[in-house]
DNA sequence: ATGTTGACAGACAGACCTGTCTTGTTCAAG
DNA sequence: CTTGAACAAGACAGGTCTGTCTGTCAACAT
């Protein structure tokens, strides 16, 4: 299933779901498109029609609920890459429609960069555990779609996959998904080429 | 020349500059290390050792000297670069130093990736005109050496090796330098061997 | 000598942010 | 019916943030 990675949050939370639920999809939304630092409590209590105290009885702090709002954005976009990378008749062509699938993302309404990438551009010197371990579990998932590819050098190839594709998330962002599509494009056929697959 | 682009401010600001020069360059200093939201005035006012009118005479608000640091940033990592590109004997060996070059930057102490990808990151939704405007100007450079190294279709080329050095920031920023440098020699390499040059 | 200019020191206001507490309501299990 | 858990609404405290204001001082030009 190829579900979208930031529409699904666009509209309100429903008012059927729990009090958890209806914070944290509002705080998904909000983090995301506003920032961590930028969006406080009392907007995240506003708008998911909840108290307070109930607030505070699900998550005991802020960071807590960074904390939910990072691991779940990190389990959805990992099952969306999933589904991109699956929906292909072989490993190796999973790979090929990567810069496709990432072109449809950076496409959609709400789209406004790597959530890991920004939550540590914002978490300032102190390291933050959460963002690092996104990128390392997406290396790890990168390389072993090369290896099931049968590619030579799976780790390296992975590492330059997995350094375009930060690339294309940062100009995408920046300066929008036109900026993005070309280059991403050539850079994965170029070290697919190299890697053992037949040309594009 | 090739000053490093971080280290120069990581000491206090010499007590002999004037208010404003101190004031910036603290701002500079914190700015970067620290995060724009998380760098607080009055911090900025204490380690500079000014008063608060004096800097609210050179700085009308926080955000005037958000954009006096942007533009101090890009006019010196713009020089950082320039120093780096014309180095080389010919303009397709300037490019080709690139990755080298920026793998310094990587391992220099005070590094926390780019600024304006930084700072893009915290603004949210709320579009910063002047981080977009830096990576123009890098693409604008970067093209402009593409052509002067007579380069097959100077703007694909430049449009790769742009996606490529933001992806190698990103990754050298959450990962350490390590995880960028590989990678970043090997799309470069591929890239220019691809446009017309001879192979490394 | 006197006025001007720039700077230092710090109090202050108003807004915002996190987190605690109080009060009242709903609803379901015992 | 009673009891207790989850929840809504909102006051409150303590802190921090930006930006304004009042004083004081030293250098310097007229």
């Amino acid at each position: 299933m190829t579900f979208t990675l930031d529409d699904l949050a666009g509209s309100g939370p429903l008012p059927e779901q729990d009090a958890r639920t209806r914070v944290l999809e509002t705080a998904y939304r909000l983090f995301y498109r506003h920032g961590l630092r930028a969006t406080g409590i009392d907007r995240i209590i506003a708008e998911s029609g909840v108290a307070k105290m109930s607030f505070y009885r699900h998550f005991p702090s802020k960071q807590a609920l960074i904390d939910a709002y990072l691991d779940l954005r990190h389990a959805r976009w990992m099952a969306w890459l999933e589904g991109r990378l699956g929906g292909s008749s072989s490993p190796r062509d999973g790979l090929a429609a990567l810069p496709d699938a990432l072109d449809d993302w950076f496409r959609s309404p709400g789209f406004r960069g790597c959530a890991f990438i920004n939550g540590h551009a914002e978490a300032g010197s102190d390291a933050p555990a959460m963002t690092v371990m996104h990128k390392r579990a997406l290396a790890a998932r990168i390389e072993q779609q090369c290896e099931d590819a049968g590619l030579a050098c799976p780790g390296d190839v992975a590492a330059d996959l997995l350094l375009a594709i930060e690339g294309a998330i940062v100009r995408a962002q920046m300066d929008g998904a036109d900026a993005a599509r070309g280059p991403l494009h050539r850079l994965f056929a170029r070290t697919l080429s190299d890697a053992g697959g037949e040309r594009a």
